[in-house]
DNA sequence: CGACCACTTTACGTTAACGTAAACTTCCCC
DNA sequence: GGGGAAGTTTACGTTAACGTAAAGTGGTCG
């Protein structure tokens, strides 16, 4: 069995997690370039992959244009050689800003520890006290 | 050398690369609490702390409220039970986030990988064809 | 046939997080 | 004492990323 090769609005919405506006809306931004059967949009594994790399980069916290940037590296792009190197500077770009979020999480996850431990302590005191 | 007891606004403002409006506007919203000199705020260590702690979030792509919960979680709170309870729910709450970012963030290091092969690939083939 | 989906377009509304401008006060310096 | 420089308040403006409503189209089921 192989993977399917055409999805329908709402089934993308449901698999994802998003309304259908929210989906039009990245194809209005040019982030996704369905095909039509009549006036129905009918999405690619391509588009759905374009989907879920918008989404992952939201949670990056990436804006549409930035995960623009990123979808754009990976379409076959009969480029030239200018293009090319422009888009090896975004790629380091890019590759800084999940580096500075992993110390980021790391010293967030060390707050959280602490934070809960002082937490719990508190209120353990509270039921000592309460004997 | 001990470090330093205040810090005026524009100090903070490059310390921390941001405007003084948004310094300003975080006060507003009740996540920094400056004490006054005449008319004049000054920030206390805490307030840095504070500071530090909303940039932290934004670049984990939290809101502004929940940077709030968390600067809380680190002001001794004269607190009852039901309040420590939902604090601890809530840290626990963050802390999923952060592991699924963690996921997306090294999912999205080998596809920048996977890219920046693939340019270079290209690259040196058109390079190639054109001695 | 009617009714109910799922889909469409058009367009105005909304929220978060500041930007920007105007019109002050305060302090310091020469 | 005139003028920066840095601070203040007030208030309207802006952008991204959708939400939400209105009004229409197209298939299919009983």
């Amino acid at each position: 069995m192989t993977l399917k090769q055409s999805y329908g609005i709402g089934e993308l919405a449901r698999e994802f997690d998003v309304t259908t506006r929210t989906i039009r809306f990245y194809e209005d931004q040019g982030l996704l370039t369905p095909r039509r059967r009549g006036q129905t949009r009918i999405y690619s594994p391509a588009d759905r992959v374009a989907l879920k790399l918008i989404l992952r980069g939201k949670r990056l916290g990436f804006s549409l244009a930035e995960s623009g940037d990123l979808i754009r590296l990976y379409q076959p792009t009969g480029d030239n050689r200018q293009q090319l190197g422009a888009l090896l500077e975004k790629i380091e770009e890019k590759r800084t800003q999940p580096q500075q979020q992993l110390v980021d999480i790391q010293v967030m996850q060390q707050d959280l520890d602490a934070a809960e431990e002082r937490a719990r302590q508190a209120l353990k005191e509270l039921e000592e006290n309460d004997v």
